[in-house]
DNA sequence: CCGAATCCGACAGGATACTG
DNA sequence: CAGTATCCTGTCGGATTCGG
């Protein structure tokens, strides 16, 4: 860890960094808190349909882990928490929206190669629609 | 599928399409590809090292499915196929890029905060070096 | 209200052996 | 050389229950 040479870019550097991207709930989470301000626990588990309660929290953890989230806790009775993104959180937004404007623009693209994919492997497995 | 709006891009959509940015193998891969021209089977084995032979099958097959590369047999003997990258492939190439990029930028942000959580909660499970 | 703890099924992915 | 086929394991994530 004493290379300061921030231009030395592998692959596995990505994963390390940003493994976030690979799991179920990350990016549903971040961009429903990207939208607006602040939320709350039960908030998040609205905005962010089909989220158990164990992989809100977890997912929950793991990005305030990784400085993209804070979280507020409001000692009051019951409990309230507010959950924000942070500066380094924000800026990854910016990118989930290059991400989301790729996926937009050759969406056609992937479908109907997926469709002649299909067609010519009839037996190869597919996804179900989202 | 009548609508033709794309700015309705919802984190459903984007995990539809770009699926393959959260597995194992499909970024190293594109990666290799983008570097230069054409590869064959076994000079992506290598230079994508640590990859198994099943792994890198299923990985180019879905690539090839969703149309981001394309798959070229020679009828020699013994057989010959190069993989290249696609117009569409290519063009990812160059979101992965940005990804890295913000990666790469933010990778001591990311690393300070994980060092801090591993100090505050010293029993949380932490992912090895990679 | 905001979680933690436990159990469990499914599937991605590794290792190995075999084939045209 | 360029793959299949098979077995096996770890991990992700859903469902449920309990606690502060």
């Amino acid at each position: 860890m004493s290379v300061t040479n921030t231009a030395v870019t592998t692959a596995c550097d990505v994963r390390e960094v940003l493994d976030r991207l690979g799991d179920r709930w990350s990016v549903p989470v971040l961009a429903e808190l990207g939208q607006g301000g602040v939320r709350r626990y039960r908030e998040l588990q609205r905005g962010v349909p089909g989220i158990s309660q164990r992989m809100l929290t977890l997912t929950l953890r793991r990005l305030e882990r990784d400085g993209l989230i804070d979280r507020t806790v409001y000692p009051t009775v019951p409990a309230q928490v507010e959950y924000g993104l942070t500066e380094t959180g924000r800026s990854l937004t910016l990118l989930l929206h290059a991400v989301a404007d790729w996926a937009a623009e050759h969406r056609e693209s992937v479908m109907s190669s997926r469709a002649r994919w299909h067609a010519d492997h009839p037996d190869t497995s597919d996804a179900p629609a989202c």
